[in-house]
DNA sequence: TCTATATATAACATACACGTTATATAAGGA
DNA sequence: TCCTTATATAACGTGTATGTTATATATAGA
């Protein structure tokens, strides 16, 4: 699954999940997004086209702007991926928890 | 959150994906992860090393062997972080679907 | 103690990610 | 048409990730 490759990636770096933060307040355009960041407009628009790319945000065209917003694609993706991890975590938890603490599997109740 | 950045990362190679998806099975030696693989058992020790480190798995010492398995730390993280986007996409879902389908946000009840 | 097995580390090549500056494109307005 | 604003692309430097081979470490067993 290379999306999941491309997705993760783009989740990966900070100033990409910072942008993301942003959005999930609203749409934005490339300008706004790149506001607060330290970062030269390039790089910002890099980060765009990567995360667009990961299918995690869409682009309007109005006028000469581009409005980025959220989208669901990537995330849902993700999402279904991840629920393998969490559902085998959760049938192991009771025993792990116990690894975790560092001790013997059976007949412990005491912490330490 | 450098953590993030961290079990992103991990989760971002196809074989670290693969290795937890052999984990999510139940434990594994190192041994036993790297059978499936066409890669060296120095390159899955060190992918491995990745996964500990982004606190996606734990080992146990046993003998000469190192039983590795699936870890709740950094995906409980990861859940988190994704809450904000689930939300965010959850909200903006009736005027997000408009975008994509490419129609102007008001006034269409008709999904085309 | 010697050898085999399980795993880790070192040293290296290659490739790619992220930032920079300089420049291109494209729409809006005078 | 010309200038400005908004964004994209090109070319480049630098760092880091992934794989390799060679070697180290550590436990088990004879």
């Amino acid at each position: 699954m290379p999306n999941l490759d491309v997705a993760f990636s783009a989740l990966a770096d900070p100033t990409r999940r910072a942008i993301l933060a942003r959005l999930a307040l609203g749409e934005a355009t490339v300008m706004e997004i790149a506001e607060p960041f330290d970062m030269t407009q390039p790089a910002v628009s890099r980060h765009l086209k990567v995360l667009e790319g990961a299918g995690l945000i869409v682009r309007r065209v109005e006028g000469t702007k581009r409005p980025c917003r959220l989208a669901p694609a990537a995330i849902t993706e993700v999402d279904q991926w991840l629920d393998m991890l969490r559902q085998a975590l959760a049938k192991n938890y009771d025993r792990l928890d116990d690894v975790l603490a560092g001790m013997k599997p059976k007949k412990r109740k005491v912490r330490r």
